[in-house]
DNA sequence: GTGAATGTTCATTC
DNA sequence: GGAATGAACATTCA
């Protein structure tokens, strides 16, 4: 599920319901998402704390946490979510209203309710950093948000590239937050072939690409997912066969970059 | 049984 | 050194 439109819905989430509430205990079901962590440590850095204002950088979701009556320190630590292609985090209110889900991973309890990471594949999970300093090294991998990056900082996100478009859109390193869907459909819209080169775009083309980023990422953050409407690509690209919901031509699906990608041949010439 | 699934990282090869 | 490819991670579903 989570592409950056999802992990500002679970930021959302976290500092809607979790944000300002005394942490009571974390219940760890399987430590198996916890990276470079265990449950001793976890519990023993968040219980009795609260979370401060959450921050996201792509698809990396950051809750600082604070001790209660005290403002945040440089010493505090965070707990960084990553959600890998299923995970997300779930609000429950009263925790007796709520029987636990089968993937909930790890749990954090309120008086109020329940912060779940919930997650059915475990490709990657929840870390803690003891300081702020530790977070730098997390997140220097990562290019520019891509909701967040200026026009210009985009065009240098790409200058001296010479790849194929959708594997470079979708390298975290070079703009962190598009992932699979959306980069398909971000493609299709701005009217670009998936495997045309980032040398050979214009400045027309670059401009394009960015207004559609901005477009397909605001009616996303606005849905919390990349909406399957149906005069979108998304809405479409598991039907095989299906046609493009702009011209109609049988679109079209490879692979591109080791993923399943779908386009309109016509609309997106090579 | 096989392949694919909205992600990232590592190794290998060009 | 950069870019492309494939495998690995864990789990379910068609």
């Amino acid at each position: 599920m989570p592409e950056l439109p999802d992990v500002e819905g679970f930021r959302r989430i976290l500092a809607e319901h979790a944000t300002g509430r005394r942490i009571q205990a974390v219940t760890v079901e399987d430590p198996g998402v916890l990276r470079d962590t265990n449950p001793p440590a976890l519990d023993g850095a968040t219980r009795g704390r609260m979370f401060a204002h959450p921050d996201r950088r792509g698809k990396w979701l950051m809750a600082p946490l604070r001790t209660p009556g005290q403002r945040h320190r440089s010493r505090d630590p965070t707990v960084i979510f990553h959600f890998g292609m299923t995970g997300g985090l779930v609000w429950t209110g009263r925790i007796h209203d709520e029987p636990r889900h089968r993937d909930d991973r790890v749990v954090f309890c309120f008086a109020e309710g329940e912060l779940r990471y919930r997650d059915l594949r475990k490709l990657h999970g929840i870390r803690l950093v003891q300081a702020d300093d530790a977070l730098a090294p997390l997140l220097s991998r990562l290019g520019p948000d891509a909701w967040t990056v200026t026009a210009e900082d985009f065009d240098q996100a790409l200058a001296g590239l010479r790849r194929q478009l959708k594997p470079a859109l979708m390298d975290q390193a070079v703009l962190a937050g598009l992932g699979n869907l959306l980069v398909d459909e971000i493609l299709w819209r701005a009217r670009l072939q998936p495997r045309r080169s980032t040398s050979d775009l214009t400045g027309a083309d670059r401009h394009r690409l960015y207004r559609q980023m901005r477009n397909v990422l605001r009616q996303s953050i606005d849905r919390g997912r990349v909406p399957g409407y149906a005069r979108w690509l998304t809405g479409w690209r598991d039907d095989e066969d299906a046609p493009c919901p702009r011209c109609g031509t049988p679109l079209r699906r490879s692979r591109v970059g080791g993923r399943t990608t779908v386009w309109c041949p016509h609309c997106q010439p090579e």
